[in-house]
RNA sequence: GCGGGUGUAACUCAGUUGGUAGAGUGACAGCUUCCCAAGCUGUAUGUCGAGGGUUCGAAUCCCUUCACCCGCUCCA
């Protein structure tokens, strides 16, 4: 469970995020939509902020003639921007479309839901053994019949398991498993007709027909093209934005002069149908990513796989991410992606979490040769081999095309290896509030402390960057502030004009907001033209003249 | 999807045994004010989450539903 200090906390941002303007509830007027969220107008200056660092770092920074030094050789990655609708025989192909509509089974007992084809079972003959009454209840009377016994392990797991469960279940001594009356081979429950479920007993349970009948789960969102729906038209939100690479990589290599290794970045929406969104806007059903497909030498992939886990885990960290909130976490083999040479999360100690739990902010993945190769010659299986139908024909066919590469230094011709960063913005941009909310002590101007809500937003990400005060309403100084807001606005910086209320609350509106700076024009402004520029995490103030204001504050946010 | 909790002004909350809603903060306007939530004056805001029912009368009782929080479950 999550602290209560950790749940007040997270409750005080999302109180925040809604009083000031950075994210409310989607459709609110409404009742609000499960896992659907809209960003106000601060709200949306941040997200913009964090995608533009993203773009730079992804994009703009990268070219091979002025290579990273920590890289094992320069490169150049080009932006791209694809359809929400794509081809569905993208989706065929790349797995989603069989992986996002599985059938599940509930059980009403245990509370469980299951996958109907992870579950493993074996048609058992026998006597269960009634369950001790409680006090004072009818015993229950035994039952004879046949039994359906089922655990959610695979493999020679699934077998022992099973001896086990049927033991119990039948009142069979552990040591005299050859008393049990099998009368099936193990199978899925899939291959369990409606009308038996009577007698299957769930994983998680001792009762036989708690099981609702499979209900199809479809995590990919559908529409329709064209006019009628039929079911020839009907097509899906994407539920992922890096497809929209692997089928452009063709385009992108014949008309933009890349040489391997280089790479293709997006930002966009995605969309699933999650089951459980949950926790302000961490899993929404709608929800934006950032991803690029780095394609290399299979030789030089684990060396460009390295590069980037560590190259992504930087970025946070450059962007104020505190090291210690921050986790890299390396995929255990049995993790992995059927596909995946290697994974790492990137995460994030978000508050609505427990002490040392950390939530994914962005997987980088190896992904081999699997996305282009499919696209080629079609779905792939668990091997890496093209999945065949009941037919013996591919069972999705790919698109044909030769997605190989030719190096004309080596004159070899390969399939690049594939290594995939992708973050999502959403999870990012919560990530940085989190980390940016802070609650400080500071003295009101009777010396009595005061609690200051402050959003140490670096200065790149925050949504206001400069506010301009005039320290009185009178003797000129509304004009001059004006002026010098109205130079920061010329400039391109996002500033804030405000002569309402006392000069401290003013600071602190800001503060909460997470402006870094403030500019206050006050009598001396007047009579020797320097204005006062005042540091939102230390407080200190330093006079600096009103001529320089802009330029200095501009170059600080190239810093 | 299951269990528990919550839903009243922008925010935090109060609202007595059913008798058509209040406080503080905030916002806005004015006065004042030469540096960290000051003071004074004034203004605006709610179909009490939504729908239905009981009742002469519902924020309050009943049903349905939606959203959020906590715990399960799920998370390619």
């Amino acid at each position: 469970m999550a602290s209560q200090e950790r749940t007040a906390r997270m409750e005080k941002i999302v109180a925040l995020c809604k009083r000031r303007g950075f994210v409310f509830q989607d459709s609110e007027i409404y009742g609000g939509q499960n896992g659907f969220w809209d960003y106000g107008p601060l709200g949306v200056e941040l997200k913009r902020n964090v995608r533009q660092a993203w773009w730079q770092d992804m994009v703009v920074a990268n070219d091979p003639m002025l290579p990273d030094a920590e890289a094992p050789a320069g490169f150049s990655i080009v932006g791209i921007e694809t359809a929400i609708v794509m081809h569905p025989q993208v989706w065929k192909v790349s797995g989603h479309y069989d992986l996002f509509a599985d059938k599940m089974v509930d059980c009403r007992e245990a509370k469980g839901r299951y996958r109907l084809d992870h579950m493993r079972g074996r048609w058992v003959t026998g006597t269960l053994t009634p369950k001790a009454p409680a006090e004072g209840a009818e015993p229950a009377p035994a039952v004879s019949g046949d039994w359906y016994v089922t655990t959610m392990l695979d493999g020679p797991e699934a077998a022992d398991a099973l001896v086990k469960r049927a033991c119990k279940l039948l009142g069979v001594k552990s040591n005299e498993t050859h008393k049990l009356q099998w009368n099936s081979e193990i199978s899925t429950l899939a291959s369990v007709a409606l009308d038996k479920y009577s007698s299957v007993i769930g994983p998680d349970t001792t009762t036989p027909g708690t099981l609702t009948e499979p209900r199809d789960f479809n995590l990919m969102m559908e529409t329709h093209t064209g006019a009628l729906q039929t079911a020839e038209n009907k097509a899906f939100l994407r539920p992922e934005t890096a497809q929209g690479m692997f089928v452009n990589f063709k385009n992108v290599l014949d008309s933009s002069r890349v040489r391997v290794p280089f790479g293709i970045a997006q930002i966009g929406k995605s969309f699933r149908n999650e089951i459980t969104p949950r926790n302000f806007t961490f899993r929404s059903r709608e929800f934006e990513q950032m991803e690029m497909e780095f394609f290399c030498q299979p030789s030089e992939s684990p060396k460009w796989y390295s590069y980037w886990r560590d190259r992504r885990m930087k970025w946070y960290a450059s962007l104020g991410i505190k090291s210690e909130n921050l986790l890299l976490r390396e995929h255990d083999k049995s993790e992995l992606a059927h596909y995946s040479v290697g994974t790492a999360d990137i995460e994030y100690a978000f508050p609505f979490l427990d002490e040392g739990e950390y939530g994914e902010l962005e997987g980088v993945a190896h992904r081999g040769d699997f996305d282009l190769r499919s696209h080629s010659e079609g779905k792939l299986d668990k091997n890496l081999n093209v999945e065949l139908g009941p037919d013996g024909q591919p069972k999705y066919r790919g698109s044909g095309k030769d997605l190989s590469y030719f190096d004309d230094q080596t004159r070899e011709r390969f399939i690049p290896h594939v290594i995939e960063p992708a973050a999502g913005c959403d999870r990012t941009t919560l990530a940085f509030l989190c980390e940016a909310y802070y609650e400080d002590e500071a003295p009101d101007d009777k010396g009595v402390m005061q609690t200051r809500v402050v959003l140490r937003l670096h200065p790149r990400l925050a949504p206001v960057k400069v506010a301009i005060f005039p320290l009185i309403k009178k003797d000129g100084q509304p004009e001059k502030a004006l002026e010098i807001y109205k130079a920061f606005k010329d400039a391109g910086i996002n500033a804030q004009y405000d002569a309402q209320a006392a000069i401290g609350k003013r600071y602190r509106r800001m503060d909460e907001i997470g402006t870094p700076w403030c500019i206050t024009v006050d009598g001396d402004t007047m009579k020797d033209g320097t204005v006062t520029l005042r540091d939102r995490d230390t407080l200190e103030q330093v006079r600096i003249p009103a001529s320089e204001v802009v330029d200095l504050i501009a170059k600080r946010l190239r810093v």
